[in-house]
DNA sequence: CTGAAAGCGCTAACAG
DNA sequence: CTGTTAGCGCTTTCAG
């Protein structure tokens, strides 16, 4: 091969080749229809110069840019990298890449960030853990592109959505904890603003209620760690609990090491720990938490899906999917 | 704002600012001239359009993608989604966004995706931890790609390489470790094609060795979890040492909980424990890791430096940066 | 099945 | 300072 020239285009091939740069594009396009005799020609005289289709001018007319833009806030919480890691390798085998966009959770970021990833002709979006304006929707349903929110719901019927059952899931961890024989409960959330903080917090209390159990104590951690810490020694102030339902397991490591290491507490001996997420370091030894299982690869799939058949189908209703998470029982919280 | 057409070209502006397309192309370039007059009639009839320009239009004229490549192979290290962060960040002020490749380790793999890569026509890539043949980094180079080595070396001198100073790193932690008064001191491998893994050890057993003390034990870890757990248990059998430097952090924590959990060993009493990179379960009290850091942000700061400019300059030479990371001091080896 | 021609949305000379 | 002209590299009708 020869990789003296910068950039090999088309026209060369088809010069070296002897035939049309339209020859060129269909041999290399999948759906087109060229004679073998002629595909040979063709690839024999692209690979001796190096010759690759440019993407970008393939999108230009074709209007598909084979680029996914994915918006993320908590890349710290380990749930994420798995997710982005699961999304990439996915849509690669689907021809995609992924543009990545960090956002925090401040309102005006998430604005223009989605204005950068218009600006890139994305084909979709997956909106991962964000909130969105419902201006911002309407923006991207205008700009024909379509999106769709992972690990988290918006009222706005028209997008589409892939979550866990948070409310299924903080039922579940309720009822464990009920059968255990806890009736001092407590509850550490997650951001106010995140539909996965009210559905698990909803499907818990719910729970307790149902068995006449009220919520013994509760505080916000705002998935950030310190804030969980200080969320914890709080509520160990006014109300210790026997046991703590925390909103997911970035913010439960924190706790639980907060009640080993600032309130001297065993775990689960003296009190009990549930997570929700089964993040990596949920399974560490030294945590070893009983949390509710986010099924990664199936929400992952469902997500590629619904954005994929959108993509082909833009007319298509908008799909909101829930699975189910098993709980997984540790040795974080007695049985 | 008008949301109702799908996108907006500037020749829609044109037409409804009274003005040429150069002319609205000139008021969205940030070099170019224009009269503040006509910028303001341009500038009103964009926004009432909803007109952001077309960056991939763009960069097939002006040979500007603002696309960075990013190659990534252990995102389940936590060292790297901080990377990732800042790195994403830092370009998106330059203007720049990250296409991001997930790759394992495997050979083949990395080939591939430098091609699909250059066929997005990236301005520039960061390879972070993973070795590339160097006809792949001949291939960029002919591309007129460059390319910046994050987390590793090669032997390629024509390749940019961004690291912490690995060697000085393992000498520091050998210092440590003598000077706590451990004799027998053993080390947990990474993955032996890794120049990180291949400059710490040197670093930390020549050190070892100049003080007249010969490594006592070694096991290979390869840098994942499963692997480090194995290589504990099989040094512990064989040649039980007082104290244990890990190649990196994700796997430090798999040696402290199979010393814990498997081997009932006590940290530091029993033996102590050091690892690399500072990621941020090293700082969690479970953990309270003694490790040298690897300063993050200094590291994503010279990497972009240099490429972008290797980008504004092609013809630049390229850059080795080795920057030092001092030995973050905790609780999990004895002073 | 294959080539010629048109054009995706934009910028960069070049005149005026 | 501003408009006109000519493409960037590719695909896609449309004839042949």
């Amino acid at each position: 091969m020869n990789w003296s020239s910068n950039k090999v285009t088309s026209a060369e091939v088809a010069i070296r080749a002897g035939v049309s740069r339209s020859a060129v594009s269909r041999v290399f396009t999948p759906g087109a229809s060229a004679s073998e005799k002629m595909a040979k020609k063709v690839r024999i005289a692209a690979k001796e110069l190096g010759y690759r289709p440019n993407v970008l001018a393939r999108a230009m007319v074709s209007g598909q840019s084979r680029i996914i833009g994915l918006v993320v806030a908590y890349l710290n919480n380990q749930f994420y990298p798995e997710i982005l890691e699961q999304l990439s390798n996915s849509l690669r085998q689907h021809g995609y890449h992924v543009l990545i966009f960090m956002t925090s959770r401040t309102e005006g970021c998430i604005d223009t960030v989605v204005d950068e990833i218009l600006d890139y002709q994305v084909e979709g979006i997956v909106a991962a853990s964000v909130a969105l304006s419902s201006d911002l929707s309407a923006r991207c349903i205008a700009a024909g592109v379509p999106m769709v929110l992972f690990n988290r719901t918006q009222d706005d019927e028209a997008m589409s959505a892939v979550t866990t059952n948070n409310f299924g899931g903080g039922k579940k961890v309720a009822e464990f904890l009920l059968a255990a024989g806890h009736r001092k409960i407590g509850y550490i959330a997650g951001w106010e603003g995140a539909s996965t903080q009210r559905d698990r917090e909803a499907g818990f209390t719910k729970t307790l209620n149902s068995a006449g159990i009220a919520l013994y104590a509760r505080e916000i951690g705002n998935f950030v760690m310190e804030e969980a810490k200080a969320a914890t020694l709080r509520m160990f102030a006014n109300h210790p609990p026997e046991a703590i339902f925390v909103a997911n397991d970035h913010m439960a490591i924190a706790v639980m090491d907060t009640l080993r290491n600032d309130l001297k507490l065993r775990i689960p001996q003296d009190v009990s720990v549930v997570g929700f997420d089964d993040a990596p370091a949920a399974s560490w030894p030294a945590y070893n938490l009983t949390t509710v299982r986010q099924p990664a690869d199936q929400m992952v799939t469902e997500t590629i899906k619904i954005l994929l058949s959108k993509i082909e189908n833009p007319d298509e209703a908008p799909q909101r999917v829930e699975i189910d998470g098993p709980l997984i029982v540790r040795g974080s919280a007695v049985k």
